[in-house]
DNA sequence: CGGGTTTGACCGGCGC
DNA sequence: GCGCCGGTCAAACCCG
């Protein structure tokens, strides 16, 4: 049973960008049939510094973590015209870049956040104002990076949302936000950002970081589907950025 | 005074 | 088994 719930989790799947940023900026993905949708809630400000997004399919709750990377892999799957970065791995059967193999939540601790998420943002400064009050617990000099890392906790009661931050060892310019779980509540004062999300004929789709995860239910994502919906949506991306590309830069 | 930050210690997983 | 390393804890400190 609980191998099963962290292999479902495996399957999430992360809409950039959020809905609020998508209408002006590009359309949304489509989301895998059958799959979770969490879309996440940066505000419009940190939107418009986003240069690379890239998705964690909860890819380490099989213990298995990204090679040579830290976890945080950037394979290019997908590069757009204006520079962002599309990334994603794990998670997705069959997407021949993770294996899947090894016992669901047997990872270190044994207990792997609902979700995983992370973002690279080309800013100044290290903590975007994503709408949450986040709490700082710790701080980490990591192996491999002469920049600290540093972790925050939402200040939400009942809330176990994480996130950590860190400068992009190979560009300092670049800040890694990687958020763990799904908030329980509502973004003080930034629900403006987050407007419901759009019906998309799937039967399981997350307000932005809000459970439910009805995980048990939730099919992995077979790799031709993902693939398609993909394509589909780079095409549509690909035409959106081309004509926004004029007013934009 | 309350909430947030800092920072060293501690813990547990993982690789060798 | 041991050491390394990432993540967390918690006490002290800071600030509004």
């Amino acid at each position: 049973m609980a191998a099963s719930l962290g292999l479902a989790h495996d399957a999430c799947y992360a809409a950039y960008p959020p809905a609020a940023a998508a209408s002006s900026y590009f359309p949304s993905p489509p989301p895998p049939p059958g799959d979770l949708v969490a879309e996440f809630p940066p505000p419009a400000a940190a939107m418009a510094m986003v240069d690379d997004y890239y998705f964690l399919f909860g890819e380490e709750m099989g213990g298995a973590r990204a090679p040579s990377c830290g976890g945080y892999c950037s394979p290019p799957p997908l590069v757009f015209d204006n520079g962002m970065s599309l990334l994603s791995y794990g998670g997705v059967e069959g997407d021949g870049r993770r294996p899947m193999s090894g016992p669901a939540g047997t990872g270190s601790g044994g207990r792997r956040p609902a979700s995983r998420i992370g973002f690279r943002t080309r800013s100044e400064v290290d903590v975007l104002d994503d709408g949450f009050k986040w709490r700082k617990y710790g701080k980490k000099a990591v192996k491999n990076s002469p920049n600290p890392r540093n972790y925050y906790r939402c200040s939400a009661e009942g809330c176990g949302v994480k996130k950590r931050v860190e400068r992009d060892s190979d560009d300092p310019r670049y800040v890694i936000t990687t958020y763990d779980g799904v908030h329980n509540h509502a973004a003080p004062g930034a629900a403006h950002l987050c407007p419901p999300p759009p019906p998309r004929g799937t039967t399981a789709t997350a307000t932005p970081f809000s459970p439910p995860y009805s995980a048990s239910s939730a099919p992995l994502v077979a790799a031709p589907s993902w693939s398609a919906a993909f394509d589909a949506w780079e095409a549509q991306l690909h035409a959106a950025a081309a004509h926004s590309s004029e007013s934009s830069y």
